[in-house]
DNA sequence: ATGGTCGAGGTTCGA
């Protein structure tokens, strides 16, 4: 089973890069973020008419997140657990059912910035949230993929240069302590374990502006977390870093791992 | 050191 994940950066500019690079991809199961859409604008037919069940949690404008899925999905459900009063559309889990049931949280994690303000709070927080339920997923003791965008900078590696970050919410201090704080709880890193020693990189998103891209000017915040039964599993995993060279690309490229499930 | 791009929705905000 392969598995991936994608800011698309808005679905209706990217319907036409999506749908050539799953036709590429080879993927079972793609977790998307900011479809920048509502449920109902999500161009659903386009994709179950090739082949794919369909899952979305979308808002008006922003946010969003959707589920693809060649093999059936099961047990879907919208939102992050632990503040009924939020409204942001940022979390989809579904099982997906194959030679072994797994167990995917697809997130798009809140930005933050800028810092201090409302916003940091709302990221930090979320971050909380989302610690516990890690933890619930720990505990079910089965394949389990949470995958996304963390907007998270994990290390000083994991930024070109990682200067330019230091009083951004993607690589401040606690920031970092908080996702630490959930792989702590046991969860495997995909990407990192490809080179564990690697001095930079890889990366998974380059800036539109100033030329970030051509500069190689990168940063990896989407991440695949494993809990321990997914990562006895673990076959192979990558980033599809051609991606962001293509026509019309999102600033993100994917992400992926392949289980043995 | 400098300059500066997208997407969505509606003339601005979020990233």
């Amino acid at each position: 089973m392969k598995i991936a994940s994608f800011n698309i950066n808005g679905i209706k500019a990217r319907i036409e890069a999506l749908t050539n690079w799953l036709a590429g991809a080879d993927v079972d199961v793609v977790v998307l973020q900011e479809i920048k859409s509502v449920d109902e604008g999500f161009p659903r037919e386009h994709f179950s008419d090739l082949g794919w069940n369909v899952e979305t949690h979308g808002q008006k404008g922003f946010n969003g997140v959707a589920i693809l899925s060649r093999l059936p999905l099961e047990d879907v459900s919208r939102g992050l657990p632990g503040d009924d009063s939020d409204e942001q559309a940022r979390y989809i889990e579904a099982t997906v059912v194959g030679d072994q049931a797994v167990r995917l949280a697809g997130l798009y994690l809140p930005n933050g910035n800028p810092v201090p303000g409302p916003k940091y709070d709302y990221k930090l927080a979320w971050m909380e949230r989302l610690r516990h339920r890690a933890a619930e997923l720990l505990a079910l003791e089965m394949p389990v993929v949470m995958l996304g965008d963390y907007n998270v900078i994990p290390e000083a590696r994991d930024a070109a240069k990682p200067e330019k970050w230091v009083d951004d919410a993607l690589f401040l201090p606690q920031s970092r302590a908080a996702l630490r704080a959930i792989q702590w709880q046991g969860w495997t890193d995909a990407i990192r374990i490809r080179d564990p020693w690697a001095q930079r990189g890889p990366f998974t998103f380059w800036d539109y502006q100033a030329g970030a891209w051509n500069r190689d000017d990168g940063i990896r915040i989407d991440h695949l977390l494993l809990s321990p039964q997914a990562a006895d599993l673990m076959v192979e995993t990558g980033i599809d870093r051609e991606a962001r060279a293509g026509e019309k690309p999102s600033d993100h490229v994917p992400v992926w791992v392949r289980l043995a499930a």
